[in-house]
DNA sequence: CGTGAACTTGAGATTTCTCAAGCGGGGTGG
DNA sequence: CCACCCCGCTTGAGAAATCTCAAGTTCACG
């Protein structure tokens, strides 16, 4: 499974075998986590980082008086708190499924990124390209719909789970609750539910049980003004 | 003013002399750009850095009806391409006022980065925080009400902008109009207009002119439910 | 003076929210 | 094995925040 991590960060530059298994061997242990277990807390200085290697996990920050906002959920491959290499925590990271992550302690990837600047080069990439998400995400809570905003998260997901080989015939496994689409969307779960409503009534997708399933592509990228560009995967989605 | 550059970084960790001067050394050229000045556009692939050493900028994204979403704000010391090293550029940065940048070649600037790995530190420190605002940005639009966002959007202008000089008695330069400050936080110009008088009304802050006075701090904070924790500049604000 | 950009105001229209209640299926203790 | 319970989903209906359209004002600048 450690092999997730290398198919994500070669999305953004090929790395040669021999920093593959550089990297590969940054993780020195494994662990399985549960559904809604806490990876990272607000306030952590870690001195490692996680690797998602199974299951899926969210981002979030929590205001005093309990409304929340996710600010990103993340696939298999992802690293969750590459932040604390150099900063501290500022927000959450929480499993959606059961699931497995991998430690690298901060000393090895530093080491690691040393003698091989091209898997610096990935790391410091895939930071980047999730800050183009956070971008995109700002553009569709200013600007665009309830409706919109739905149909580009779906889209995004799609297009990320797709290159990691975790969509199969137009469907995939999201275990999010309503609720937690609301807080990411900055939506009511209200809301949320009937405009899910209105975009299954066009046909567009199904999403219950946790498992997502696109019925018209060209329909939902249409709805969601959706473009792939600002994922910067090089027409990579198999 | 390439000191800018320098002064910026080591908000997030000191440089030797010797680094600082490789890294100053970095800017071959500057010139000056006058106010709307297109710096970066979606689409470039750019061969510089380019740091903005006076005046201020902010980077946008059109969408094809013409709506707009703002997504940063640009101070002197910031690297406002830095993206652009590993990856295309998904959005585009103007200026908004007068001033000057400087260019620093990609070529250059990896090979510092190598000699020197704090550098490299410092430079992929200032993405991260980026990120970090990115974030606080989210939490602004998905779950702060119009009167929240202005004023946390103030606070952290004027943190920012403490931490680089560019304050003096509660008052520091910041010239947006009403239509960008909507632009930036996903609200209608009029409703903008009408929460900022709100804020004045409060006797919480004075913005026209491109100038914006703080008069009530505790106040402002509180109604931004403003916390500088997530800059990262470990109590840098003289 | 004339002009244009930015700001301001009024007022009705929409989107989205909140509160409140009902439904449904899976898991669990008796 | 069944009743109960909880969580997530759904629905209704009134309320609030915010938007849009449209017009008027102010002020710097030519």
């Amino acid at each position: 499974m450690v092999s997730r991590l290398t198919a994500n960060l070669q999305l953004y530059g090929a790395l040669s075998a021999d920093e593959q298994r550089a990297v590969e061997n940054m993780v020195i242990s494994t662990r399985a986590v549960a559904a809604g277990e806490d990876l990272v807390v607000e306030g952590d200085a870690p001195t490692h980082c996680r690797v998602l290697l199974e299951g899926q996990a969210f981002r979030h920050k929590t205001l005093p008086d309990g409304r929340r906002q996710i600010m990103a959920f993340h696939i298999p491959g992802d690293v969750c708190d590459l932040q604390g290499l150099f900063l501290g925590m500022d927000h959450n990271v929480t499993s959606l499924s059961a699931g497995e992550i991998g430690l690298i302690p901060h000393a090895k990837l530093t080491e690691v990124m040393e003698v091989h600047p091209r898997s610096a080069r990935a790391f410091w990439s895939t930071s980047l390209v999730e800050a183009a998400v956070f971008r995109e995400w700002m553009v569709g809570m200013g600007r665009r719909s309830a409706y919109a905003r739905i149909a580009h998260l779906f889209c995004e997901m799609v297009v990320r789970m797709r290159a990691a080989g975790l969509v199969h015939q137009n469907r995939c496994s999201f275990p999010i609750t309503q609720q937690h689409l609301s807080d990411a969307l900055g939506l009511s779960a209200v809301h949320t539910n009937r405009t899910l409503q209105a975009l299954r009534g066009e046909g567009l997708l199904t999403f219950q049980g946790g498992e997502l399933v696109i019925m018209d592509w060209p329909g939902l990228t249409a709805a969601g003004e959706f473009d792939a560009g600002y994922l910067h995967q090089a027409g990579k989605s198999a």
